[in-house]
DNA sequence: ACCTGAACACCGTTCAAGT
DNA sequence: ACCTGAACACCGTTCAAGT
């Protein structure tokens, strides 16, 4: 058994090899809360191997010890930057999925170069699955299945990447980018596209439009996209009970 | 006016300089579709300002002259990858808007390393405007406001990056790309997740569950979500309508 | 005006050597 | 067993020089 991938077994504790001789110095906490604190002020290009070393206090190659590669790494801090979800408290399933989506969405703002991370791997760290563990949770009372409720939060937590991909495109850079910051996003587009290449586009453009940072930053977007799911989810249990009622 | 980025300015062929003297040999098309290629045959581990200079037969530094910098040949390279948008024929909006976000997640599942594109910028290149297009004019006859359909066409094409990135995360490895791809998800999770720290979710990963790549591959997942998705604009839609009947 | 060669300041990673 | 110094094969980018 135990096929999992080395990553995997770091992020849960699981250390592969025995050990003998020396303590280690160093553990994978240390290092990875390191290169988030990097991240943070400066960044994802800040991180480096040797710029975590030098904070950590340790020679750059002693990091390969506690993690394979620095795309390992990444996906160790992708995991570790993640707080802990909102608590259930006695929300209905509906109000807490709502909530869990807002805080999903707020610590992708906070943290934008969680955006940024180059690759996208399925939920595996502890941290993240907690947020999945949640959700199923929410959904416990429901007649959904497994996997209806895999779906739901998946389908909740790309709406909640989404939405803070185009907020976070649209407002001050990260320390460290300088490409494209469309401080008027609207006007941008109104300069460069033409009518009758896109149509509705322009004229969408032209008579004034979401494109103004305040207008997407606002609550009605995010609240509007999210009703929109969530009366889906609610549409869906409604037709299973249904269903079951029928069948009985 | 014209205070659009450079790289804006590029991709739509406003070359920002006069030019006296010797033609340019080179463009920005030919530049961009090499990196494409390279991409697409080693993923974007491969792409280096060098290795696109050796296949277009230049200098690298030739480059510099086209595009600022290689995160602005990545934005250049997001928009160039992209397909035309389906085309509209005489279906329904919501039949339309299925078929786009299908269109959508294919081309991301044709080209996994648009996944692992480093930064997400707001929609700017010509092609990704032109399928925001298509969501303006598809949902044109409809009473939502400009607002509103761009929010349809964020969540959509949130929806089709959300369930590309969960199928390529599961899917054979890009070339080069060698950190985890559980061939088993399922079976993954079960070995890590404990049932008093994860009551709900190891219930769900032990009964079997959809961690079988095959499953989520199948269609019926990403019809379900989609068919939430579109639920909620249609309803919208209707309430918006009775609001129109009610209001004149 | 366009292109380039040499050079700069970095990368991530290996490996054999130290303790 | 853990850590490291030296070294390797790269990066992206600058700048002054060629034509």
């Amino acid at each position: 058994m135990s096929q999992i991938p080395p990553v995997m077994a770091r992020m849960w504790g699981r250390e592969p090899a025995p050990r003998r001789g020396p303590r280690p110095r160093l553990d994978l906490e240390t290092i990875t809360a390191a290169a988030i604190a990097i991240a943070d002020a400066e960044g994802l290009a800040g991180v480096s191997m040797s710029s975590v070393a030098v904070r950590v206090g340790v020679a750059p190659m002693t990091l390969y010890r506690y993690v394979g590669s620095k795309e390992e790494l990444l996906i160790v801090m992708s995991d570790g930057a993640l707080p802990a979800p909102p608590a259930r408290g006695d929300l209905t399933w509906r109000a807490y999925l709502a909530a869990w989506t807002r805080a999903n969405r707020e610590f992708l703002l906070g943290r934008p170069w969680l955006l940024s991370l180059p690759y996208l791997t399925p939920p595996m760290g502890p941290r993240r699955l907690s947020w999945l563990e949640c959700v199923l949770d929410a959904l416990a009372g429901t007649p959904l299945d497994t996997g209806e409720k895999f779906n739901v939060a998946t389908t909740l937590s790309g709406y909640a990447l989404t939405s803070a991909t185009t907020i976070a495109g649209m407002q001050e850079p990260d320390p460290g980018d300088t490409v494209v910051h469309p401080s008027d996003y609207g006007a941008m587009l109104a300069e460069v596209v033409e009518p009758h290449a896109y149509p509705a586009l322009s004229a969408a453009v032209r008579s004034g439009l979401p494109g103004e940072a305040d207008d997407w930053t606002e609550d009605g977007d995010f609240r509007f996209g999210l009703d929109l799911l969530l009366d889906g989810v609610a549409a869906l249990i409604a037709r299973r009970v249904s269903q079951a009622g029928g069948g009985r």
